[in-house]
DNA sequence: TTCCTTAAGGTTTTT
DNA sequence: CCTTAAGGAA
């Protein structure tokens, strides 16, 4: 077992004590994949488990990607028959089972909707039920029956709930149990659950069908749950039940880590696990190995702000590294020119690539500058996550139309495209009938076969046409494979025109989108792995897919951009981290309470734990926010980090030091200051410029009260000296930048007494 | 019913 | 800044 080599005492640990509840902590950086994947290696090689016999979950499709991809170089083609992927994939694929679904009333090939289309039956229903919309927006409601799904508690079980249906009232929107009601019944009438029905279904199958729940026990020996963290009661409940009779069930996770509470993620589970399992085997992974001693200290200095947490003692064998540098900026444009030109300069001067570079931010919107700066200095980039490829308009109607004619009950489906291309079936008509369909108890495709009673005269004719088209459509799925239908439905109605037609540089660019779904779709129909190769299947693939799975990128290098959350789980040499500025980061949403304070410090904590090497922050003091040039001030979380392990950038900083900088970033600068910036920017009056033949002195010699001189701060006079923690500091009251506490091991002072 | 213009309102994170 | 809702005219 060459594998067990190659970990540390305590992943050792984690990988052979395969039996009975297990609880690895895994701080960030740690190992945790690889112990995970070597623990299923060792169940299958070691212990001969049979790999049928072993679920493991993960929270997105490249995680579980990623580990299906390291089981199998350790025990080879065994490892696809392990029931590997997300929640969402696994239990989906349960409910499609023979005898699953199907005893809960969903047809096997029932529908899943995204959010969107969640939100716009939400829409519906709230409009039909004659309730101020602007109250009832289909954000809120969305979020209030996904909690409650997540909670495990029905629509009856809601409007029974006496606390809950007084906190509607209190918050003046006491209707929202009956939508929630409504919106169920709708959904299943379509056919459809949405992401959080898929769970909480799976959940109502393992309670209600107990010949169900004790086939899955009898069948998963084995139970892994990455980032536990992250599971909300209902995935818990999930997996608890199936467990239950083996009792070998593994949960990996960091609590530090948590950052999706939002979604319903419950950090309680960690504290229900060890009520549930009193004899469970803990094992703490706290040896970092991706990062410097410098980032992750200054990591746990963050972290250890937060009140709730579980100990423990994250530390790496790691070389020391660079501080972090913080960069500060005039406006979001220049965080823009100041990141770019130091990833530029850094680049070279490393001889790195640009894949080695991220750039995190905290919300979509503040790609924009960023790309901007880097395209103008020719640095290659991608961004990840934004919206994907399935949440583009043209492709989601198409996809639209091949969903309704599959199911035609589908509502959302059905108002997407009913007058897609225009075909003179306005909104009034297609309200009349749903109405109508509701008022009979029928469906929407028995109406539209008969709709004098609905609409009048020229609107009947165009649902006879749209009827027909359907149903022409239908057949030829039932005859021809997946990308020929595909290709006849793009072609028949009328959307691949429509987008031909349109000769706009948008609209050329959805013209290549659709092709390159009907590619993909090809692709599945040739794709050897796919065992069901109906339009039908690579529709429920698609389904579950999210942004991050486009990894088709021919060029790999290229510097990431995309937002923090979409970075869990990955590392950079590199990492910037931008727009540390109050209400952005944290964000003005998350001020309200502790608890959502400590999950955005949380999120900051993931951010800095990204960086092997080093480590850059910035922030503007003026940005554009809703077209408007608004002031920022620093984000509270700078000042959260140590101050030990950070120090102003010197190279680019524009206010507080003289921009003295050698090659590249200096002549940059300034060449772009000149063609872009017609504000040339002015050092400070009053800045210091250190003499060049600066020597700093021994810090040993150093004593209360010396007068020294620093490159950076200038002249002061050091106040006190603290020997007291593992670092010798000293704080220094500069005469141009006030007081600061330094680390003797970093700080170059020179004495001057 | 559609299409055009204008107004308003909203950017947190995602399976 | 952006997208979507609303209002008005053909």
């Amino acid at each position: 077992m060459d594998y067990l080599e190659q970990l540390n005492p305590s992943q050792y640990e984690g990988v052979v004590n395969t039996e009975g509840p297990t609880m690895l902590i895994a701080g960030a950086g740690s190992g945790k994949t690889r112990v995970l994947t070597f623990r299923i290696a060792h169940l299958i090689k070691a212990k001969d488990v049979d790999p049928f016999s072993i679920m493991a979950l993960t929270f997105t499709n490249k995680a579980a990607k990623e580990m299906r991809e390291r089981v199998e170089h350790v025990v080879g083609s065994d490892a696809r028959n392990i029931w590997m992927g997300t929640f969402h994939s696994v239990f989906a694929r349960l409910l499609r089972g023979r005898d699953r679904g199907t005893r809960l009333g969903y047809s096997q090939n029932f529908t899943i909707y995204d959010v969107d289309d969640a939100k716009t039956i939400i829409k519906q229903v709230v409009k039909e039920m004659g309730l101020d919309e602007t109250v009832y927006k289909p954000n809120v409601v969305y979020n209030r029956i996904s909690a409650a799904k997540n909670q495990l508690i029905s629509w009856q079980a809601y409007l029974a709930n006496g606390e809950l249906m007084a906190d509607d009232a209190s918050n003046l929107r006491p209707e929202m149990g009956r939508i929630y009601k409504t919106y169920q019944e709708r959904c299943f009438k379509a056919d459809a659950m949405d992401f959080d029905d898929i769970l909480f279904n799976t959940d109502k199958l393992l309670k209600d069908h107990l010949d169900v729940l004790n086939e899955l026990q009898q069948r998963f020996k084995y139970l892994l749950i990455d980032e536990f963290q992250d599971t909300n009661l209902c995935q818990y409940s999930i997996v608890r039940k199936i467990a239950s009779a083996y009792r070998n069930i593994c949960v990996v996770g960091d609590d530090a880590q948590s950052i999706y509470g939002f979604r319903g993620a419950d950090i309680t589970n960690i504290l229900n696990f060890e009520r549930d399992y009193p004899d469970l085997k803990m094992f703490k992974l706290e040896q970092n190995y991706r990062s410097t001693q410098n980032i992750v200290n200054a990591a746990n200095s963050v972290i250890k702000r937060n009140r709730a947490q579980i100990p423990k003692n994250v530390w790496t064998a790691n070389e020391q590294g660079n501080q972090i540098e913080l960069i500060k900026a005039l406006s979001d444009n220049e965080e823009g020119r100041l990141v770019a030109s130091s990833i530029f300069e850094e680049k070279m001067q490393h001889q790195l690539k640009f894949s080695d570079f991220a750039i995190l931010y905290r919300t979509n919107s503040q790609s924009r500058a960023m790309e901007e700066s880097l395209r103008r200095l020719n640095i290659k980039y991608k961004i990840v996550g934004g919206l994907s490829f399935y949440q583009r308009k043209e492709i989601k109607d198409l996809l639209a139309y091949m969903r309704f004619v599959l199911n035609h009950n589908d509502e959302a489906a059905f108002r997407r495209i009913i007058n897609l291309p225009k075909r003179g079936i306005g909104d009034t008509s297609v309200d009349k009938l749903i109405l109508g369909a509701n008022d009979q108890g029928a469906s929407i495709w028995d109406v539209l076969q008969d709709p004098k009673h609905f609409v009048t005269g020229r609107t009947i004719g165009a649902i006879d046409e749209f009827v027909t088209l359907i149903k022409r459509f239908e057949l030829e799925v039932g005859r021809k494979d997946a990308y020929d239908a595909a290709f006849d439905i793009a072609k028949g109605s009328g959307l691949m025109k429509e987008l031909y037609e349109d000769k706009t540089v948008e609209g050329l660019s959805r013209y290549e989108n659709v092709q390159e779904l009907l590619n993909a779709i090809k692709e599945f129909v040739e794709d050897p792995e796919k065992e069901d190769k109906s339009l039908s299947a690579f529709l429920q693939d698609v389904a579950l897919v999210t942004g991050q799975d486009e990894d088709k990128d021919r060029d790999p290098d290229k510097v990431t951009l995309m937002t923090i959350h979409m970075a869990k789980g990955l590392e950079f040499k590199y990492v910037y981290i931008v727009g540390l500025e109050e209400d952005l980061f944290p964000s003005q949403m998350m001020l309200s309470s502790r608890a959502d304070l400590e999950e955005e410090r949380r999120l900051f904590y993931v951010a800095i734990t990204r960086a092997q090497k080093k480590l850059y922050l910035s922030y503007a003091i003026t940005r554009y926010r809703f077209g408007r040039l608004k002031n920022c001030e620093k984000s509270r979380f700078i000042d959260d980090i140590d101050p030990g392990y950070i120090k102003m950038s010197t190279k680019y900083s524009s206010m507080e030091s003289s921009p003295v900088s050698s090659g590249y970033a200096r002549t940059l600068v300034q060449g772009i200051k000149k063609t872009v910036s017609s504000q040339p920017l002015k050092p400070k009056a009053t800045a210091y410029k250190p003499p060049v033949d600066f020597k700093p002195s021994d810090n040993a010699l150093l004593r209360e009260g010396m007068k020294v001189e620093h490159p950076k701060f200038g002249f002061g006079k050091v106040e006190k000296m603290d020997f007291s923690g593992p670092d010798k500091k000293a704080k220094i009251i500069f005469d141009d930048f006030g007081e600061k506490t330094l680390l003797l091991s970093f700080a170059k002072l020179k004495i001057h007494e």
